[in-house]
DNA sequence: CCCTGATTCGC
DNA sequence: GCGAATCAGG
């Protein structure tokens, strides 16, 4: 893949937004994160300094030897510029969001009760018993992972990171289970079980 | 372990 | 110029 100017326009975008090196890969397709942080050095916006100007003068060249001889030099340099005010005057505060992109569909609602049914993409959902049934362990399990869920929001949600929601979205008690998942699934182990109904949890069934 | 960006260096 | 490999954190 080149770097076409519409995929550098992308890039820059991106980066100025704050997105990461792998997320705009991801995005971009066809380049790994360390392509896009190439380009992003290559382009001068490693970071999204200002253009203000640094206090530090640029003074620190290594010494430009004439004739050097056969000497492997192991890149002990440890320049340090590290003296700037760093003003930072106004808070960038930015809770722009409105990009549907790849986000994947989260189930949510207000929790209060501890069974929900997150809706599946492509999945066969069937006819769910009105009173589904699931198995007290699992739900036990589920209150027990909730505790120590790792409480991610949603910018820390990953492609392995559990996405079963908890809480009330409209609250500021709100995060995302965050546990490793399960292989493939987009929740962790607990809560697949609650999520995945074996569609047969009802064990009694006499007809 | 997962992730982040930074740097190096052969291509 | 490019980006994999590597480094250096969090």
């Amino acid at each position: 893949m080149a770097w076409t100017d519409e995929r550098v326009e992308t890039l820059k975008r991106m980066w100025g937004e704050g997105a990461s090196a792998s997320q705009i890969a991801k995005e971009l397709g066809g380049v790994t994160r360390n392509a896009v942080i190439g380009k992003v050095h290559r382009l001068g916006l490693s970071n999204r300094q200002a253009k203000g100007e640094e206090t530090a003068a640029p003074a620190t060249e290594e010494a430009p030897k004439p004739a050097a001889p056969v000497v492997e030099e192991k890149a002990a340099a440890k320049p340090e510029p590290k003296p700037e005010p760093a003003p930072e005057p106004e808070v960038e505060e930015e809770e722009d969001d409105d990009e549907p992109r790849t986000m994947a569909a989260v189930p949510h609602g207000t929790n209060v009760t501890p069974i929900r049914k997150p809706l599946l993409a492509g999945q066969p959902l069937p006819p769910q018993p009105s009173a589904n049934e699931i198995s007290p362990e699992a739900l036990a399990k589920v209150n027990a992972v909730e505790k120590t869920a790792k409480k991610l929001n949603l910018m820390e949600l990953t492609e392995r990171t559990c996405k079963w929601p908890i809480g009330d979205p409209a609250t500021t008690k709100f995060w995302f289970c965050g546990l490793p998942v399960q292989a493939g699934k987009p929740y962790c182990e607990a809560h697949v079980s609650v999520a995945f109904q074996p569609m047969s949890s009802r064990r009694d069934r006499r007809r």
